[in-house]
DNA sequence: ACCGCAGTGTAACTTTTGTTACTGCAAGGC
DNA sequence: GCCTTGCAGTAACAAAAGTTACACTGCGGT
């Protein structure tokens, strides 16, 4: 099971980082290997090792206070979650849960060559401050559609996001869920789906929706 | 008008920074003073200079798509604000605006330093990682308000926070320029302060809002 | 003193979202 | 086959928030 580490990294993140930084990555990573649905990272957890994702999905999770969650947004190849940097380098525990969107790979990398490397490697200090600026973006994002959307725009939203990181326009979750992580009921996504369905948008199926005329 | 600028910087961030870079930034900053209400960024801007904030207080705020806008946190004496950040190392547009709260002061900083002393102290490099961090948790702060809380408790946290930045029980705004940052309608906050001050929370006044028993 | 106006109070109504409850349906286990 | 169970559809109602409309009230300007 064990590929060629660095060409796994090289794949994922070879236009972003120096050839000697891939092969100390190698070097010093670990492969961790994660099925749709796996926990990575809890509320409250501290984090030892520092995640890049070479391949698959991650969908990063906010806790409710009584109950449930809330979608923030993706990981994909290529990204980190500054999250977990914020808490590597704070060395606080996690604020959010990470769980696995689909299955994929992640290189582990220990905490103190993370910051060995922010002295040594220019691509890397640029690949830091670039995950923290798009998570904050993301989190912007997440705060428009929270702040400014309607329940229906959010939902399509979804859709349309579930659709992108999982490279297909069937949607294999059942209402329950997409309630969940949009932190809202049942009744109300089965509400709107049935519009959409009836807008000619979607297709609803028993454990699936088939995303229409793109 | 020109006090000592390193006395200024050592007020605010005498505890964060070592003396040697105390010394440099006085040397390459410049100070800027503004009065309540100023627009500081807007949305849009290109960001040439880095902002310490040394005195005051300023509020961060996103553009809503049609009108109007959301408050998602204030910056107080030791901050910068990360999307600034964001914007220096990526050099992208401001995607929020910053507007003083209260009259104040900011150490601005040129670009070209801020990646220079990355390399040459510690103490900024921490600094730049914290002020990423706090803003990321702030922003997961203005989530859960979006997400999860009722008008009524953002109202609440509102006034607690307006109270706690102005370093004052007495609010000095109209129900129109709350709904405004709250991005709900006046009548919505009128009847819910109405409320509160038949519950004993505050009292009411023209052009102000007292907190009653903390 | 009077006017004008911004700020506030409030009623009445609509829209959006959440809740409860019940029905039917499909797939898997027996 | 039949039963169980999880999923989806829908009605009926409740709660929260948004909208419209209008009245009242201090205060500043003239």
């Amino acid at each position: 099971m064990e590929l060629n580490m660095e060409e796994l990294i090289k794949q994922a993140y070879g236009s972003v980082f120096e050839e000697a930084l891939i092969k100390e990555i190698a070097e010093v990573s670990t492969l961790v290997e994660f099925e749709e649905g796996d926990k990575l990272i809890d509320i409250g957890e501290y984090i030892r090792r520092m995640p890049l994702l070479l391949t698959g999905a991650i969908k990063i999770l906010r806790e409710d206070r009584d109950e449930g969650d809330l979608l923030l947004y993706f990981l994909e190849k290529g990204d980190t979650c500054a999250m977990t940097l914020a808490c590597c380098m704070g060395d606080t525990r996690s604020e959010i849960r990470a769980i696995a969107e689909n299955s994929g790979s992640l290189a582990m990398i220990p905490v103190n060559k993370m910051e060995e490397w922010l002295g040594k490697y220019k691509s890397w200090r640029n690949f830091v401050f670039t995950s923290y600026n798009k998570r904050l973006s993301e989190m912007l994002n997440a705060v428009d559609n929270l702040a400014f959307m309607k329940m229906d725009e959010r939902l399509l939203n979804y859709l349309n996001e579930k659709a992108k990181v999982n490279n297909s326009d069937i949607i294999n979750n059942t209402h329950q869920e997409i309630a969940y992580e949009l932190n809202t009921s049942r009744v109300v996504v089965s509400r709107l789906l049935k519009a959409f369905e009836n807008e000619g948008k979607i297709k609803l199926n028993r454990n699936n929706i088939v995303l229409l005329n793109k």
